[in-house]
Order: C-alpha cells, then structure tokens, then sequence
DNA sequence: GAAGCTATTGTTAGCTT
DNA sequence: TAAGCTAACAATAGCTT
C-alpha cells in the first residue's frame, strides 16, 4: 500500500530508505528534466550528488557549455539577482522577511487554535516555499496575493489531508 | 476535461502552449529538485535556460561550489555533508497558538531576511510539527478562497513594521 | 490572456518477492 | 539487495472564466 500520509519535506532519517527514496526520486528528477528540455526547448543541465558521493548529471546540451552560459549570464549582473540578466520587473516586494511577518501578524490576529488545520496548511506551503526560494536565491515571484490563490486552489483540487478517507482516483 | 491522451515527448509547436508548458514544469522540476535535496540529503545544482534565454537556478548549496566539485569528481566516494547539523527538536509545542507565536516571536526578533535558511528550516521543523499534532486530530480541509486573502488583508492593514522593497521571493 | 479548475496522466512510499 | 507492484498522492494539459 501506499503511505499514510503526505511526505513531510525533512531529511529521512532511515538510511536504507533515503538510498531507496533517493535512487527513485533521482530517476524521476531527470526525467522530468528532460522532458522539460524537449518539450519546451530549454537548456538544462542538472548535477546530483547522492549522499554516498555519487556523481549524476544531465545536460540538454552539456554541462560545460550551460555553466558557461550561466557565468555569462550571472556575470553581465553582479548583483545577487541570480534570475535574469534583462533586470525585469518581477515586482514584488515580498520577501522571506515579508512572510514571516505575515505568518507573525495572522497568528497572533487570528488567534490561532488547533481547529486550524487547513489555514496551517497554507502556512506551512508558504514556509516552505520560502525555504526553498531561500535555498535557491531565485527570485522570480508573483505577487502574494496570487500565490496565496494558487495553494488554495492546490488544496482544494486534490489534496485530502491524512486524516484518512478521500476520494481515489489511482487507475489499476 | 483532460489531455486526450499521454503527452508525447516532442517539442511543443505552438508557441504560447509551449510558454505556459515551460512555466508550469519548471515550477515541477524545481520543486521536484528542492525535495531531492532536502529528503535525501543530496547536493544538487539546476541550471534551465528557458527558449527566451531566461535564466532559472537552483542549488542545495551554490551553483559554483558544485560545479566545482563536478570538475573535480574522480570517482571517490567522498561525501560532503550537506549541513543538516542538529536534528533534534526539543520543544513540545503543546499547540498550535504558542507555536505560531513562536514563530512569529522569532521572525520579528530576527529580523529575517533571505539569508536564512538555516534559521528558516528550524522555523519550517516546528511548524511541520505542529502540524502533524494537530493533524492527528483529524480534520478535514475544505478551505473557503477568502480566507488567504483575509489574512493578507489583516497583515497589511496592520503588520509591516518595515517597508519592504527589496530582494523578491522566487516562486518555482 | 493570465489565473483557476479538474479529469487524467504521472510519480512514488511502502510492500512484496 | 535490488526489482516489481499498487494504492495513494502529486503534477499537469486542456479547458474555463
């Protein structure tokens, strides 16, 4: 059977299961790269490193010639803006900082309680994807408000919690 | 109504489908690289230049570092360690008020900015916390649209302690 | 025309062998 | 130990607004 719930987004601990989960997820990882390389006619290169030191890669092109591609690109900028070159809009002021402001003001507003589920789970989506915008120094956003409307609209699509029973849609 | 049927592994000829195509999967691909690196402990890098020559990063550590180490791979099983120090989470959150409290104690303490992702993945550790507890409740998520955007409206009705034009939050 | 919806395909965690 | 299975979960293609 399946799991039980949805995978929380830490470090497993078990190592067996991260080498399993890790050699499962790698497969999946480049074939979503390459699927996006072909699909849509990108420039990927992507680099892993298993825990155990194993090197993985993939390039649309090679990795060389899209590094070097991307230290032209970073290097026209110098500024931290890793994302693109052509200094765009993106104009949103939002920011971890910002976040978490907004995290500090709605709990103590809202007086949060543990009926609070399903605004939690809002909350926890927005931390993490703070974590990983952080981790990744990307800095494509737009707009708060928008990306609010989109968890939303995730949750509501498909996303039963762990509590248990829901609708299936699994194919045999 | 969904596709008709599987999506074949061919460049999208339409060039509007193929721009909507390469924004929805390279949040997919980041996501999916982010998870990778976070579950199982591994060092990855992305580079995806898009058809227009837009430039999209992730790293678990920083571009350089493991190109680097790429360049210099000769096969040993060397593992650098990604940084996950401590692993422990002492506190009980008893609920989810205190904990939200917490956070928000610790986000304007801090003074939070994008630079702290250390910080952020304990902030991401007792909220994923609180969140299983109150999980273990059972409760079912049916969430209303307005209730992010209440809370955005609360947060800028009375939160900003700080004007915050600066670096912007990425979105996969 | 971007933002949101949902049926459908795709991914994967835990199990089985 | 690695390879395969399947239900449950997640991503997303085309549609809708």
């Amino acid at each position: 059977m399946a799991r039980r719930g949805r995978v929380e987004l830490r470090r497993i601990e078990d190592r067996t299961s991260r080498q399993v989960r890790f050699s499962k997820r790698r497969s999946g990882l480049f074939k979503k790269a390459f699927e996006l390389s072909v699909l849509c006619d990108a420039e990927v290169a992507l680099l892993v490193f298993s825990p155990a030191g194993r090197l993985y890669e993939y390039a649309s092109s090679s990795i060389e010639g899209t590094y070097d591609r991307y230290q032209r690109f970073a290097g026209a900028g110098t500024n931290v803006n890793g994302g693109d070159a052509s200094s765009n809009n993106d104009g949103d002021p939002s920011n971890i900082q910002s976040t978490l402001k907004e995290i500090a003001s709605w709990s103590i507003q809202n007086n949060a309680d543990d009926s609070d589920a399903n605004k939690l789970e809002k909350l926890e989506k927005l931390l993490t994807d703070a974590l990983r915008d952080t981790k990744s120094k990307k800095v494509h956003f737009n707009g708060s408000t928008d990306t609010c409307n989109q968890m939303l609209a995730q949750q509501n699509s498909g996303a039963s919690t762990r509590s248990g029973e829901n609708s299936k849609r699994g194919r045999s």
